[in-house]
DNA sequence: GCCCGTTGTCATAAT
DNA sequence: TCATTATGACAACGG
């Protein structure tokens, strides 16, 4: 299937950027292996018909398999700072490898053997052709500076030959990184494969078909560009430019691209709750009676439209808000600046993106030349259905805006008369393929993509989203995220931890024993939990690597390199400390005890060189971790000048407030990533809630179409005495609060109507 | 030498 | 009132 090429793809890309990037860890061939079995798992699962959705697995949190995949990710390197023994036997050798090894050997002789029959395309050749789709596009003039050109050619005339031998010798040669860049304009997608990117697939594929392009072809491209859309948006620059003005700009297009050919004449009313509503008013002109029909015959087409087009911008969202956890390796792939290739896409992200124009922009470049040239009767549709067939929206109808921007149009759409006779002979037979798209909901879309793509969330909108669904929603879940609920356990358990660190410290060590309070090693894995749990506070290591993570230039996260990176000594406890920082045996041999003084003269707090040169007889350990009781007791003990008493309370004073400094540190820290992570949440939320409100209004839509196509039969059907039908402008139908159906003179229709439509504005009021 | 992040310290308020 | 904790502000320090 589809989704398993561009699965495979996908897998393929993490090989070969591993590969590309990676040390020659030992690490790697695990990665392989799980990669390759997973690989080979998935084609046999395609094979059977098993449809397999790796993309929950790789985004989730599931830390084995997507660190294993997207290499050692914060759950790992949590326990792992400042501790590279750690990603020596957590990740080198498997103890397991050889039988790895068999299994996977098996199976991939086993899926090269099924795969004999199966067209498999080399990736650089995937990039190759959509260079080479835009002849005459803006971007053709720049690709042969780039190399590309020629690999293109190859690579489609050399549809055949294998694809990891290509691929890795031009890994190799640096090319991959030209050819990834061309990808960098593919908007981000959600993963299936919507209608238009199968018809548009079919269609490049039929013409392509006799340059041996295989299908796959377009679904890695189609993956391929995804992943480099991630690659640009890591640009902080143009991030926020993108989010607004090419959010905007692709809501916008999503009006006309996203349905490839229909556009959008509103066709109702604006609440159903009142029947009269939907009658049709005789103060309307009768043209308008064309439209009564209207939303059933085209009724079929939008919810596929709407479905798709939400989808697109959902998967904008989603990706602008989850692709800095899952695209922070693809950042080193980025282009060059000056890279010709980059400098042409570049306007990507600013240009209308989805997933329906995805392969057009990236092979044509313009979003304008895509109508043209992939759905020409896109361009003249709209135009020419606002102009004849629609009548009532403004004259100056082939903008988009002026169609769709007005909400007033809404209330003109509902078929305000019930004309027999005209309706028998203009309305149903114009095929009206704008009708029944710009409706409320429709409406109602559009302004929810202006509102979730500039991020200004409607109060209104949201109190009525809050009202509407009666949420659900992940808010409350994230209750439990909270600092407040974080940090609520520091009191209680603070006062014993400093007690207990006090006694392991001050036996553990001679010196420096200020450095153990309240913190105890982080790379003692078994006491990590017990010791920040006692202070109080985890230090969530995770989001620091996550955010790290992000950032490409900081690798420290990953294990093997951490060691080299900043000391939190506070955080360590004295002995790891030492263990770590002590001189080379060598040092030790040479007999220096000086030197090892001097060195443990420096790893000493000032206070504890002021202690020192007052003689206090005890530890400064002790002078700030026992409890009141027993420091008095202690000093009882001892003959203290007042100055030494002086010297220890200050000495506890201070270690006291250090403590209570790095909590602090720690505390703000942690604050700002909860709510860092609680953004991120409630922008899942809203995200949600608006596709929720969207499949509400379309089903809304869709009852109101019922309803009036049963209006409309109910009514037809009525004769009077003489055997005549009613005058759709003169009666009406009305529901009854019983339930019964009345046929009444419209001018009560009317009054009643209007009746109703105060309630609710005096309820608001 | 400057910048920046970390850490310790002080003053002060809060508990 | 005293001890402790929390926190803003500042300075020292090191990369």
């Amino acid at each position: 299937s589809g989704r398993a090429v561009a699965l495979i793809c996908l897998l393929e890309d993490f090989k070969t950027k591993k590969h590309k990037h990676s040390g020659p860890s030992a690490m790697l061939s695990l990665k392989k292996y799980l990669t390759e079995g997973l690989l080979q798992f998935t084609i046999l699962l395609s094979l059977i018909g098993v449809r397999v959705d790796v993309d929950t697995y790789l985004t989730s949190q599931l830390p084995p398999l997507r660190e294993i995949i997207l290499g050692p990710s914060s759950a790992y390197t949590q326990t792992q700072f400042h501790n590279l023994r750690n990603t020596l036997d957590g990740y080198g050798i498997h103890p397991k490898s050889i039988d790895l090894d068999n299994y996977f050997t098996a199976r991939r002789l086993l899926s090269q053997v099924r795969a004999l029959d199966r067209f498999q395309v080399p990736t650089t050749e995937v990039n190759a052709w959509l260079v080479h789709r835009d002849p005459e596009g803006s971007v053709s003039g720049s690709q042969p500076s780039s190399g590309l050109t020629l690999e293109s050619s190859s690579g489609l005339q050399d549809v055949t030959a294998p694809d990891n031998g290509v691929r890795e010798s031009e890994t190799e040669q640096g090319f991959s990184e030209d050819l990834e860049d061309l990808g960098a304009v593919a908007p981000p997608v959600s993963g299936d494969l919507t209608k238009e990117d199968i018809d548009l697939i079919d269609i490049l594929w039929r013409q392509d078909i006799d340059l041996g392009a295989g299908r796959e072809v377009f679904d890695y491209s189609h993956r391929q560009k995804e992943q480099d859309v991630d690659k640009e948006l890591q640009d902080g620059n143009e991030q926020e430019t993108w989010a607004g003005e090419g959010g905007e700009a692709l809501a916008r297009n999503l009006l006309v691209d996203g349905e490839t050919g229909e556009s959008f004449p509103a066709q109702f009313s604006a609440d159903i709750s009142s029947i009269t509503e939907a009658v049709p008013s005789e103060s309307e002109p009768p043209v308008l009676q064309n439209n009564l029909l209207s939303p059933l015959l085209t009724g079929t087409e939008s919810p596929f439209d709407l479905e798709q087009q939400w989808q697109d911008l959902m998967s904008i969202m989603e990706m602008q808000a989850m692709e800095v956890n899952t695209s922070a390796s693809e950042i080193l792939y980025n282009t060059p600046p000056g890279d010709p290739l980059s400098t042409n896409y570049s306007l990507a992200p600013n240009t209308p993106i989805n997933q329906n124009v995805s392969l057009h922009q990236a092979s044509l470049g313009g979003c304008s030349q895509d109508f043209s040239l992939f759905s020409p009767e896109v361009e003249s549709l709209p135009v020419a259905g606002s102009s004849t067939l629609l009548p009532l929206v403004p004259s100056n109808s082939t903008s988009l805006n002026s169609t769709f921007g007005s909400t007033n149009l809404g209330g003109f759409f509902f078929p305000p008369q019930l004309n027999g006779t005209a309706n028998d002979t203009a309305g149903p037979e114009l095929p009206d393929p704008l009708g029944g798209l710009l409706d409320e909901a429709m409406l109602d879309e559009i302004s929810l993509m202006d509102l979730a793509i500039e991020e200004g969330f409607n109060p209104v909108q949201a109190s009525q989203l809050e009202e509407e669904f009666d949420s659900d929603s992940g808010l409350s879940l994230d209750s439990s995220h909270s600092p407040s609920s974080l940090s609520s356990s520091e009191g209680s358990s603070s006062s014993s931890s400093s007690s207990a660190s006090s006694a392991s410290s001050s036996a553990s060590s001679s010196f420096s024993e200020e450095g153990a309070v309240g913190y105890s090693s982080d790379s003692e894995t078994l006491d990590l939990e017990e010791a920040e749990g006692a202070v109080g506070y985890q230090p969530e290591y995770s989001k620091f690597c996550r955010m790290s993570y992000q950032d490409p230039s900081q690798l420290s996260c990953l294990p093997y390199l951490e060691h080299v990176g900043h000391n939190h000594t506070y955080n360590m406890a004295p002995s790891a400390l030492d263990a770590a920082d002590l001189p080379p045996p060598s040092a030790l041999k040479k007999g220096s005890k000086e030197k090892q003084a001097d060195f443990l003269d420096k790893q000493m707090s000032r206070d504890e060189h002021r202690a020192r040169a007052m003689k206090i007889p005890f530890t400064n350990d002790k002078i700030i971790n026992l409890p009141v009781e027993e420091f008095n007791e202690l000093l009882s003990k001892y003959q203290l000048s007042e100055a030494q008493l002086s010297l220890i309370r200050d000495i506890r004073r201070r270690g006291k407030n250090k403590m209570a400094a790095q909590n602090c540190r720690k505390r703000k820290l942690d604050t700002i990533l909860n709510l860092e992570r609680d953004v991120e949440d409630l922008q899942r939320d809203k995200a949600r809630l608006l596709r929720e409100k969207v499949e509400f209004l379309r089903s809304l839509r869709q009852m109101k179409q019922k309803v009036q196509s049963l209006y409309q039969e109910v009514f037809g059907r009525l004769r009077d005495e003489n055997g005549r039908p009613y005058s759709p402008s003169q009666y009406a139908l009305q529901y009854a609060g019983d339930g019964s159906v009345l046929l009444i003179p419209r001018t009560m229709a009317d009054q009643q109507a209007r009746r109703q439509e105060r309630k609710p504005k005096d309820r608001r009021k």
